[in-house]
DNA sequence: TGATAAGCGAGACGGTACGTCCGGTCTTGAG
DNA sequence: CTCAAGACCGGACGTACCGTCTCGCTTATCA
């Protein structure tokens, strides 16, 4: 129950996109204002004013109700893949950042961590694929000689996402902006970067590198 | 309500030290079962044998609850100052990690994070000291000219807890061990490191620092 | 909708006469063994092998669906009168008894009743019509100076189906015979007849009539 | 569950007797606007300004909620013995229009006569006591010799009751006022008294009573 | 020692939210 | 215009749990 399916169905009454529209959006307002544990199906259903039951019909659960609501404009994750490995990692970040900036996709984000195991995974495989593909670019990235081969590609992407993770979650001290991105993959590119020049900003080669598809892949992730 | 008071017994009967013992226990066994959201109270009242009512005599909300059972022992934070820069930030990490591995803890975190924000606030102080000695920690090591001092010290301080945050609510895909917290260190001190040398491990200069007080700071915290 | 008419077919496909068959047939069994609370128009869909909609472009509703189904053939309320009030009488009931004695019947009536109050209006128009004949019967009775002329013909009426009712209503404790009729028409009779004969069965004077038109009406009726 | 006990439970916080008040007012108020099967438990919630957790506490179903409801001041039924059998029979009947009269008992008896067999078994013991009564006085009328021998108790009591019924349930086209119920109770005895007396009024013996005990029995019931 | 006060198990309370059922409507696609 | 199939909407349902409260009792400190 509660398929949401996209088949073009013939038979039976349609939804009312109204609903679909009002539900979605009840749910981003109240996720905003209250979280996700304060989030109830039955608040959802009063605000976009309808009933519970219109809504179990379209998700199964709280989970994936909140799920498809954040990340449904989502589906447009974006590896950049340019050449210049600064300029990507650092554009990869800034699309994180601003999902996450959105008071609902964060309290998304935490509530669904907080859910069940069984309903975690679900959400968790989604959600990793934004690392995922931040781990692909950096493969990539190490088959082409620019960093070093010792070190390992997940841990590099760790060392790209937590930082924003880790600021995100603790309460927004420090703002993330333009300068603080840069300064993070410039710390990591340094430390990482197959040569031994000093300073990444100077020395950078793009010219080096040795892609054959510059492209920008949509993929549905968080 | 639920005042938990340690001041000095006024009139009344005392309470019964078995039964907030029963109930600590009782907490952490759920959390670590079930995890944050779907433990109730009353399920801990069962376990503990004994009521919800001798629960909120002595915790005034779940949040409250699950903060003293599962970081009751945890006042004890460390900071490393031994001189060694890339041994202490290792034995930082290695204690997070050590935390962040017994599930009631991590359950409790992300438990704690998907609170209402009023409830938040004071749960996020707390969590937020361990970082805050990483942070104080590495300001120190700027100031003895052992990091660049174009970087915030606050982005290092990400840069060394948020990957651990990371693989921590990623799943624990990759299993953090002794070698995957050497390269993140090393990977973090190379970008950021003062002197141009290639590899952290082999040019280090510990015998450089300046600190007059290498201790060991006890602290209340995540 | 549900119009139910029997205008000349107009353009489009002719109902399925076997479906208007089912319906009613399963709309009799449910009634019979749930009642009429708990008959379900699904519940009859389902039994008649068909879906609700075809049932609605029948019916209006429920109770319409439940009179037509109920009292199709009870179009033919016979007002006896023959001459012999008290054999009339009898009979009268005696009708008025095989109908109630149907539990469908009796289910139906009972549920009608307690339909709102303009679906009411309709269904008590037809629900009287019984008591109407009989009210009609005692009037020419007491034209014909065979009841006493200050007693309310109306009344009477009421004391001739009022028992059956109560009886049919309060259980069936006691068996409706042929015994209990008699009896039910001999006090009522002995209590309203014009002359003060003690003992009606011994006393009556069939040949006193001056009824010009003994026959046997039908009307549409309960 | 919802036992509404009347035992002196000790334990356990009491019921908030505004809230029992409200609820069958809310009750009351709405058997009268809407009837029985339009009236819905969350209807009588919202005007009660509760929930239907609240009334399923107090009462175990829908029809309980109404017989306890409706006939909660009834319980205060009397069995009139004053030795003057007319008027001991009027003044019964009085007290059976009376609470006809009241819209929302009406609906109340209409509606539990429509309930699921199961159910209905409770209530139509409830309500046959007022029938119970009358055939009681009767019984006691016939040995004291005032009525005819050969006539059953129980048909007199439908004889006394049914009217009533048939014409509440009919609509109350001709109102019950005290004319009405003086001539039903005079044809009907009048019908089965004793002795031979044409007229009931006129030639009562209301001093050959040989009752013992002239009380007015409180009863549960109807 | 007796009053005061807080603790205790037990258990019902008022209320929020849940997830389901069903009544009545509507749409499609075929006949 | 009818049919079946089937999904939809919204009202109502009865349940589970939360946090509170009242009870009768126990256990301590204070006067």
């Amino acid at each position: 129950m509660g398929e949401n399916t996209n088949e073009q169905t013939s038979a039976g009454r349609p939804r009312d996109p109204r609903l679909d529209a009002a539900i979605i959006d009840a749910t981003i307002d109240l996720l905003t204002e209250r979280g996700y544990n304060e989030l109830s199906l039955a608040a959802v259903a009063e605000r976009a004013e309808t009933t519970t039951a219109a809504i179990y019909r379209r998700y199964g659960s709280k989970s994936e109700l909140v799920t498809k609501a954040v990340f449904r404009t989502d589906g447009d994750d974006v590896v950049a893949d340019t050449g210049d490995l600064e300029a990507d990692l650092a554009m990869m970040i800034r699309w994180s950042v601003e999902k996450l900036q959105r008071p609902a996709a964060l309290a998304a984000i935490i509530g669904l961590l907080g859910e069940s195991k069984s309903e975690r995974k679900k959400n968790v495989v989604e959600s990793r694929s934004a690392t995922q593909l931040t781990t692909e670019r950096l493969e990539r990235a190490k088959a082409a000689g620019e960093l070093r081969g010792d070190v390992d590609a997940a841990l590099l992407a760790s060392l790209i996402d937590g930082p924003v993770l880790h600021v995100v979650l603790g309460g927004m001290t420090t703002p993330i902006d333009d300068a603080w991105i840069a300064q993070l993959v410039q710390v990591v590119l340094n430390g990482a970067r197959a040569d031994a020049t000093r300073t990444a900003s100077t020395t950078r080669h793009p010219k080096s590198r040795t892609h054959t598809t510059p492209k920008t892949r949509k993929v549905t992730s968080l």
